[in-house]
DNA sequence: TCAATTTAGTGGTATATGCCACTAAATATA
DNA sequence: TATATTTAGTGGCATATACCACTAAATTGA
């Protein structure tokens, strides 16, 4: 064999969680089309079901996402009429989020869809593994995490001194 | 405390995944910078060097990606001098993907850079954690994780029937 | 050999996502 | 209070990524 099957992903873990990512988007999306939803906008429309009432910078914040992504990754949504911005009264430059009626039906008719793709997940890896996979993905998208991996100089080297 | 910080990230793991994602990404991106390479672009480079001569269909089953859509992402790095399409002649269809000789500098650039990144990372989150963690997103990106998501029809009660 | 099918790529369109520049509004400071 | 700074959002531009329709070339089958 000539042919060494080896990738970047096999060192790199951008690489390798870029490349999960569209695999189990793919996954997930085909599970979800039925709903018409993309993946993205499922997540987005069920994070704003729970954090109720957010302004657009605290669901980013939230999200790990830019703010003005956020905002484009909206349009869509709002164009379609599942969300909708409305101006904080106290704080004039505060746009809070909301699903409108037709929202909350369309995330909860995706939800249910969403329940066959996660529970398809977790047969094909394992629950336990599953649980633990989103644990550490978690822990990867935490503020503290970053200020980690920043403040990280390269100590490969023995000893870590400071 | 009325304000849950919970999100849809808890329980999904696609939605986990594109997080972490998004998280991973930003910090690459940000040591990977003074080459001027996108985190994706690095991956790209460095993938189409190990695979010598693959043709785009080879690359992006290998990346887990679309054909357009590699089409597509290579056409800044094509345009930038760094990638070229070599017609196949055995095959008039094919298209084979390499660098050029800038590209291949600018790849050894960014590796250096990139190694920075890695070292960061292994030491922020452990090493064997991220050893792990790599291998199980690549268990994500086979073929055969997809498969088994697909089958997999969601017996969630007790007892596995064939 | 010729038609039907499959395979490789391209181009258009849409969503996802980030950066930068800009506006507006709130806050801090002199 | 008037100015400086910070904060929230918007809009433009660029890349990332997918789907679909289409072309061209190879392969299959009659």
């Amino acid at each position: 064999m000539d042919e060494t099957p080896m990738g970047i992903w096999d060192f790199c873990t951008n690489s390798a969680l870029k490349r999960a990512s569209r695999q189990l988007g793919q996954l997930y999306e085909d599970v979800l089309a039925p709903s018409g939803l993309r993946g993205t906008q499922f997540s987005l429309l069920s994070q704003i079901s729970h954090s109720k009432n957010a302004s657009l910078r605290t669901l980013a914040n939230l999200l790990v996402m830019d703010l003005s992504a956020l905002g484009h990754t909206l349009k869509p949504l709002i164009r379609d009429g599942y969300v909708e911005l409305v101006p904080d009264v106290s704080d004039r430059r505060v746009k809070r989020v909301q699903l409108t009626p037709l929202g909350q039906k369309k995330q909860q008719e995706a939800t249910d869809l969403w329940r066959k793709a996660q529970a398809r997940f977790d047969n094909a890896l394992g629950k336990p593994e599953a649980d633990a996979l989103r644990r550490a993905l978690n822990g990867l998208s935490e503020a503290s995490f970053a200020e980690a991996f920043t403040r990280a100089s390269d100590t490969t080297g023995p000893g870590e001194s400071g």
